[in-house]
DNA sequence: AGATTCGGCGTTAACGTACACGGCGGTTTT
DNA sequence: AAAACCGCCGTGTACGTTAACGCCGAATCT
């Protein structure tokens, strides 16, 4: 066994050694413990710095072998999205190394409902940490920032409280997202016609931000598309259908309609029923086996896909360097969705399920 | 210090204890190490997969202190793509915990020009591993293979040495990046045209790729779009310049470009010049400062980012994984390249030589 | 003045694993 | 028959860090 005779690697007992004094008082000096003189800590600190003092992460998770408990809360629905989720913030734990950690996850209906009762439930179980979707940033707030407040940070993803005091906010960028549905639409349809948005419910951060970002970028760069009052499904396959419907009794169908929810199968269903298809551009959200058929017959231009498993990784990762090591990570971290069209679906289908980094 | 009841967490002393012998044979059996009678070696094993053994390895890389030296083999050109593959290796490895790694990082000036000669001499080195993008497969395959022999493993990255034995290759999917290209034109160019390719060198495994997948959508999904023959600019700025001055001389202008290599440039100032740039559709590859007001004004359609850092981290990751746990890539993993358009272009410009998800 | 407290510091035992060393029976060699 | 050998196994030490413990001198209390 060779001493690493790096210069980049400098242990605790280099400074002790250099300084004359004990590894005791290095210890203290580092972590700002009690029982030290200041002009001693001073010494120390001035010394780590200049021999480039780096902690042994492996020792030190070796000795404190503590257990960090964490807790994701996420809805049921919708699987094609939450199930890949929590499948990346999985396969992120397992990838940890000497790290011994519990996760706990814990699943509501859906959005909207029970999920509040369920962290209210839960606030007494103090995670080390916890990571969950907010739904309507109004109800969440109070509850997030009482986890915080006891010492729980929270990390959301999929959506955003923004002023909760979360510690981070891991998502797709929202308003993006409905620029690029816009900007596809402007690309392909050519002359005059009305755009529809159909999406779940507006009181989510998520869907209210989507909805504002196609308007915007519809209205700069795509004069000749007018877009029509917005759809809420709530998520349920009947209010979705009927929205749809009703839409179709319009005189002038609309020439694209965007779905931004991944719920968008019974939209693609009713809309099939009355052969709307072949004459409707559509923009989907995220990905799954039953909207893989749509793509590669080229029925629907392109689907959004929202990479939940690399969010959940994000999450996953973020949450434990700030309970391992302190680092706060960025409030704010923004994905970009992937654009799948018929020529790239296979390399995200190839994996559906496994990963979304689309083969890696 | 709470000592981990965890039922997942079995070490080696609790099969020691579990089967009344030392820790020394459990370590014997486990290392399939000689010294060991074949039966107490069956009992230990069974024992550890009953009672689910995890290493530590926290302790494992505490105590083997080893080191790990890479070589890392890039071209200094293009430096908007191998600028920030360098990054994501740096990030990749700063992120490795408990694990005393040396880079080393060799650059020789571009694809072509001194690779092979820089690879011949440092075989020698005996590195524990090498990353590297190799070009000419026909003469990078018996250096890669001798490499492999000796004992280094070697990771392509961004482009790949399919025959060469290398221990895994990382790159986008080129073919699909050619697809992409070809259906973005065919959505958006709705009457019969022309469509012509600019390309770097075909002798280049990723650059052929790229040709053979735009042609193929090309024809699929296309038939109202002719193709032209592919022009080669052999990453030089003069021969790409020529031969996209010389693809204007034709009767009839192309009505789209792809630019299938990073360096677009040229292309795109020799195409300005000529005020082609407003009836030409362009897509381009890669992303970097100076592209971004084409992007931003419209008058590119796309770029198909590739995201070299990304390469890079999964490159590394891959790499190390192997040579700490011995686990084997997957062969090939194959991205999906991001399409950036107008409106998602500010996620992408964000973050330019920092990261390459896109925010994260 | 002697006893007590206390800040400042050194010493040491773990954490789980890897590996060198040495011991113990039993067989073979000198 | 003593010495050397061998397969099999237990023991001890080290990796770098943390944290409990304890010592020493100086200041405070009785």
């Amino acid at each position: 066994m060779k001493k690493p005779d790096n210069p980049r690697a400098a242990g605790i007992k280099e400074i002790a050694k250099h300084l004359g004094i004990s590894i005791g008082t290095v210890d203290r000096a580092l972590h700002a413990r009690p029982g030290i003189s200041p002009k001693t800590r001073a010494q120390v600190l001035k010394t780590a710095e200049k021999l480039n003092y780096k902690p042994n992460v492996a020792a030190r998770t070796l000795k404190l072998n503590r257990r960090l408990r964490i807790g994701v809360h996420l809805p049921h629905q919708i699987t094609s999205f939450f199930d890949p989720l929590r499948d990346g913030i999985r396969a992120a734990a397992k990838a940890m190394v000497g790290v011994n950690l519990e996760l706990d996850f814990r699943t509501y209906p859906h959005m909207g409902k029970g999920d509040m009762e369920l962290l209210e439930a839960d606030i007494g179980r103090h995670y080390d940490g916890m990571i969950l979707t907010p739904g309507d940033p109004a109800k969440f707030d109070p509850l997030i920032r009482k986890l915080t407040a006891q010492g729980t940070p929270v990390v959301c993803v999929a959506s955003d409280a923004p002023r909760s005091g979360r510690l981070a906010s891991i998502a797709v960028d929202a308003a993006i997202s409905g620029g690029i549905a816009a900007e596809l639409f402007a690309r392909t349809l050519q002359k005059p016609a009305s755009v529809a948005v159909i999406t779940g419910d507006l009181s989510i951060h998520d869907h209210a931000e989507k909805l504002r970002g196609f308007a915007a970028t519809l209205a700069t760069i795509a004069p000749h598309l007018s877009l029509l009052p917005a759809l809420e499904s709530h998520e349920r396959p009947r209010d979705a259908r009927r929205e749809t419907l009703a839409l179709l009794k319009r005189k002038g169908w609309p020439g694209a309609i965007y779905i931004s929810t991944a719920n968008s199968l019974p939209v693609l269903r009713a809309l099939e029923e009355h052969k709307a298809l072949d004459h409707t551009l559509v923009v989907a959200t995220d990905l799954f086996e039953e909207l893989v058929p749509f793509l590669e017959s080229g029925r629907i231009l392109a689907t959004l896909y929202q990479r939940p498993s690399t969010q959940g990784k994000a999450a996953f990762e973020a949450l434990v360097r700030y309970l391992l090591d302190g680092i706060a990570p960025d409030p704010i971290t923004r994905f970009a969705p992937h654009i799948v069209l018929r020529s790239n679906l296979p390399l995200f289908v190839d994996r559906l399920g496994v990963t979304d980094e689309g083969g890696a």
